[in-house]
DNA sequence: ATGAGTGCAAAGGCTTTGCATTAGG
DNA sequence: CCTAATGCAAAGCCTTTGCACTCAT
């Protein structure tokens, strides 16, 4: 496997950046936040509300909105839509690292992958194309696939 | 501009696909529905659930959400989770074919791109090296590029 | 006739907000 | 100290559902 996932749990979450971010937009890096970088970063993968609801139990609904908002703001999550309905998170990419994502049509979950650099070479050859010849301005790009993750098989 | 947008202003809505998809799953081909992919079809690009109903007014809302989900399941039609809270919808790549999204940053719109034949296959051995690394079974793909449309640029 | 489709209104479910209290710098 | 953060509960907003009526086959 090529997933952040499994980097993920032997790399130490990125609370030195995640702080900058924070105090550069005028907020403070508290424990709930801190709880919620470190349980995303271990994730490895965009989650939904309700398994980060679990994952941090003590930390009431409302407040967990509001830091996951925060973050976003401060550029250290990112959010995706979701197809079910309910939002998922993840780091962003600036903490990291540039990756692309594998949707299960089955059980909807969101798998983290890395190119290999060649393929990325290859994708941001693409980008540059279809932007310059759209009048886009783009600033990031995301492959997407979709199909069965290896649990629905 | 190699959007598909302008191909559909002058393009035959597939009526008789949709007609055919709804057939097999047990639905009927009624004007609500027929307008709901006129109008999908002659936007060329994801509409917002708000555009849908202001551009055809006369359906109420429930019908109208009901129509989709009725087209969505008869695989006429897919839905964008979309950023902003509220769904988008198009016409299926069955019926309009393969093609990419250009997510405007600022103001949201998603744009439909269909990549040169070149760019395509490089995508395409691109999805079939990760798929085959990650243990994923892909069935489709979408490259996503984030930045600024033309308008807000 | 008979089941699907429609419309209106009410209910649901995820998310956001108001307000008083607590904690961080 | 002063502002931000927290928690609980209430409100919002998009979406779905119930039910009676109408339409298509």
């Amino acid at each position: 496997m090529n997933t952040r996932t499994a980097e993920a749990s032997h790399t130490e979450a990125p609370h030195g950046e995640v702080a900058r971010r924070l105090a550069h937009v005028g907020q403070r890096y508290t424990a709930g936040r801190r709880a919620l970088v470190d349980l995303l970063h271990q994730a490895g993968r965009p989650l939904e509300i309700p398994e980060i609801l679990d994952a941090a139990s003590d930390l009431p609904q409302s407040s967990t909105y509001r830091n996951l908002a925060v973050l976003e703001r401060a550029g250290a999550v990112i959010r995706h839509p979701g197809a079910g309905g309910m939002a998922r998170y993840e780091l962003s990419e600036a903490l990291v690292g540039h990756h692309h994502h594998l949707v299960c049509d089955s059980c909807g979950r969101m798998e983290d992958y890395e190119a290999p650099a060649e393929i990325e070479g290859g994708l941001q050859a693409a980008v540059e194309a279809i932007a310059a010849r759209s009048g886009f301005k783009a600033t990031g790009h995301s492959l997407e696939l979709r199909g069965l993750c290896s649990r629905c098989a």
